[in-house]
RNA sequence: GCUCCCUUCGUCUAGCGGUCUAGGACGUCGCCCUCUCACGGCGAAAACAGGGGUUCGAGUCCCCUAGGGAGCGCCA
């Protein structure tokens, strides 16, 4: 059988963890834990004038969020130089790399004649074969590679298939800048042999670097590891996912009440199946994910379908853990800061007895907090006007009523709280609606809410009666 | 412009030559349940991009067209 495969997310520090990148790194980490292998985690950040230390948190910290754990030390691309220069030394030494002399304005010039004539914008390899005596003096060089010029590249992808190029259609890329650093191609190929990745999952916008790629490791020696391409995804109209659409990292994921268990579920499930199933615990995700499965065409965005799912999500998690999930959710959210401060124990404990009817019916995290706004509303509500339509003279007669009813209620259950409205409904000659829908606009303040005996229950008595009596007289 | 890839209901997808009068899920619509909104149950509308082949037979294989995407940097 085969080895274990190592795989590795490798996403460059330039801002937050993309949507798309989360959908990489858990396909990577789907296929590693699956099978017994390992996920490596490499930040590639040798452009030094665009990673930060921000984006490295950010991302560390989105990963942690969407539950996917690598393994080992963080590898910081940017730490090898030193090793990369040395292969590149090597290739070099070995015939198999060249200076090139060309500067940036000549390369420049060359590619607009190329445009104007038609012509690919390839590097000619104008110094593969010339004389370095030749060199232009005070010019600092690049180490290029020597691109083999006929016959053809392929590349076994297990999403893309075979995938061939004819080499003419690919250059001698830069390995070593002129400054000495390395190139993105030079470090993947170093970084990715070093660190024994077996299989290299990511995104096809990496397709044809992949072909390059295999132009350095067949230079050096080395074996390719086995290529998947996953397709990219798009927003909901087709495009490419940009800012428009929204949500582009992962943390605006969170901040609209995702669970990362259904994130990970619905990302999972974009550009690939398995038959007709749709809900997939983590273990089965392990189990059951595979490469050649992963179809080859784009996938939107569906956000009704992700909100689909995660209600599925928020409805199977316990109440405990869907009151921690808040509380953790608080400072990420705007109004976080007010609710945190009126969410004290004793008020987390009346959430938890409101979960089991809060929760059937929120889509998100933050529809659950809205829907749960009864329990710390200040008095009197400020009712919307839906509600204070049905707060009709009528209504008012029948709430100072009730109240009067309710006051006999004992023990203080939804039970006998139901009882009792339904005894009064019964003998007013109206139907329960008629009383329930004044009754819940009293006490949340709006017309949709949980079952109106679950917020008399979670109120409790006194309060509730206090707060049917308020209401009543401010809308008086 | 050049290279590579893609194309089944609005969306995610099943389908790997005959079992497809094309299945599931989300969304939409209708009915039921019901104290509202949901949840749940039942049901409906909704797709093989177009055109050529190959084959006894094509959503499934090949070609062309159209549309979409990605790449073509001393960015990653």
């Amino acid at each position: 059988m085969t080895e274990a495969p190592v795989v590795r997310f490798a996403p460059s520090p330039t801002g937050f963890l993309h949507i798309g990148g989360g959908r990489t790194a858990l396909f990577n980490w789907l296929y590693a834990r699956g099978r017994g292998g390992k996920m490596l985690l490499r930040i590639e950040d040798t452009d030094r004038g665009r990673s930060t230390d921000a984006a490295i948190a950010a991302i560390i910290d989105g990963l942690s969020w969407l539950g996917i754990i690598w393994d080992g030390d963080i590898v910081y691309q940017f730490s090898r130089a030193a090793r990369h220069r040395e292969v590149a030394e090597q290739l070099l030494a070995a015939g198999k790399a060249y200076r090139c002399y060309a500067s940036q304005q000549e390369l420049d010039a060359m590619r607009e004649a190329a445009r104007a004539a038609g012509r690919s914008k390839l590097y000619d390899g104008r110094w593969r074969d010339r004389d370095p005596a030749e060199a232009p003096p005070g010019v600092k060089p690049v180490i290029r590679l020597k691109a083999p010029q006929d016959g053809e590249t392929v590349i076994e992808d297990q999403v893309q298939g075979h995938v061939t190029w004819q080499n003419e259609d690919l250059d001698d890329l830069v390995l070593l800048r002129s400054d000495g650093t390395p190139t993105y191609m030079l470090a993947v190929v170093v970084d990715d042999h070093d660190m024994g990745i077996t299989h290299v999952i990511r995104g096809v916008d990496h397709l044809t670097n992949a072909a390059r790629q295999k132009h350095i490791y067949d230079a050096l020696g080395w074996d390719v590891p086995v290529m998947a391409h996953i397709p990219l995804i798009h927003g909901p109209d087709g495009a490419k996912l940009s800012k428009r659409h929204g949500a582009l990292g992962v943390d605006a994921y969170r901040a609209m009440g995702f669970l990362p268990a259904a994130l990970r579920n619905y990302l999972v499930r974009l550009g690939w199946s398995h038959g007709d199933q749709e809900i997939f615990s983590d273990d089965e995700m392990m189990q059951l994910f595979d490469l050649p499965e992963i179809g080859r065409s784009p996938a939107r965005f569906d956000f009704a379908k992700l909100e689909n799912l995660n209600g599925h999500y928020i409805r199977s998690t316990p109440d405990s853990e869907l009151v921690a999930a808040i509380v953790n959710l608080l400072p990420h959210i705007a109004e976080g800061e007010d609710i945190a401060a009126k969410l004290d124990m004793a008020m987390q404990a009346k959430l938890l007895a409101a979960m089991p009817g809060l929760k059937e019916r929120a889509k998100t995290l933050l529809e659950l907090i809205d829907g749960a706004g009864f329990l710390w509303a200040e008095r009197p509500l400020s009712i919307e006007d839906k509600a204070r339509a049905l707060l009709t003279d009528d209504a008012r007669a029948l709430l100072g009523e009730l109240a009067r009813d309710l006051e006999l209620v004992e023990p203080w259950t939804a039970e006998g709280a139901e009882a009792a409205v339904r005894a009064f409904a019964e003998r007013r000659g109206a139907k329960l609606g008629v009383v329930a829908q004044p009754l819940r606009a009293a006490l949340t303040g709006r017309t949709t809410s949980p079952g109106i005996f679950d917020v008399l229950a979670v109120l409790g008595h006194a309060e509730s009666l206090a707060r049917i009596a308020d209401q009543a007289k401010v809308e008086a």
